[in-house]
DNA sequence: AATAGACAGTTACGTTTGAAACCATATTGA
DNA sequence: TCAATATGGTTTCAAACGTAACTGTCTATT
């Protein structure tokens, strides 16, 4: 710890980016290689796979992701035809976004390397480690919400 | 949840991530606007400011930043005279970085920046949140430190 | 010694990013 | 009813990024 009281090791953003990134790292590398893409696509994907339907700001609320990244990412899953836009509602500068059949399919796919990512962090985390860090996310969560407010 | 059993809301890569970027991003704002610095700048001038002298491979070891960004913040800082390189050793490849004067008192001040918004999370999060956050990230960097073995 | 491989750090180059400006549509209020 | 302003989403452009290829140095094998 510093002479003026602050202790990187300490701190949290960093602590939370290092840990972020370490994991997602070693994820990213896997959906990467076999689906080709990238970290906005596989989280547009798994936003719209598991919510169904859901407008550009809604993901990027939901993920916290800016809206360009979003756009881009929409982009790419509607070329790959794993996405449709819908303008539906009243309002018209609106798009209703929604999976394809092929969309969802992929999204199976995705998910089942998730899953097994998932057991292989629940191993190398341990079970405290786990329900800890959910926790802490969890506060995390409210206050990300409540800020949003 | 989905019918495969994947649940994106559990899917702790994707909390973890969303957590960090939003935590990561207020902060970022506020050195940014005051000092310019970008991020890998403020993560290696905090890392050599709290640690005292490091080489650049350690510091991208340290905060999991890949080699090139290390590579470019080293030369930003180097370039507005906070940082200073020198081949001590007898291995002449490595190259041992130090903060000078004006960057020990540039880390104090963007320190203080830290300390301030430390509190704002403190508070944001409660206490018990805080504790269960750094509970598990924790976990995540004896998993880190162990995978590099 | 001489050669091959590893490693610290940089650079070149194509890709991704985000801030700001933009377009189109909605809403507010004078 | 017509500005003025806000909002959803895209585009532009300069900056930041990561892969891969590079330079220089070190280590191991022969």
């Amino acid at each position: 710890m510093d002479a003026d009281g602050f202790d990187l090791e300490q701190f949290l953003p960093f602590r939370l980016n290092r840990a972020a990134e370490f994991i997602a790292l070693r994820f990213a590398a896997s959906y990467r290689a076999q689906y080709g893409l990238t970290r906005p696509e596989w989280r547009t994907l798994a936003a719209l796979g598991s919510s169904g339907r859901m407008t550009a700001t809604e993901i990027g609320v939901h993920s916290t992701m800016h809206k360009t990244k979003v756009s881009r990412a929409v982009f790419a899953l509607e070329e790959r035809r794993w996405l449709k836009r819908s303008r539906n509602g009243g309002d018209r500068r609106v798009e209703q976004l929604e999976l394809t059949p092929a969309g969802v399919a992929a999204y199976g796919e995705v998910a089942g390397l998730a899953r097994a990512y998932d057991a292989e962090l629940a191993e190398l985390l341990g079970e405290e480690g786990i329900e800890a860090l959910s926790l802490g996310l969890s506060a995390v969560e409210r206050a990300i919400a409540s800020r949003r407010a």
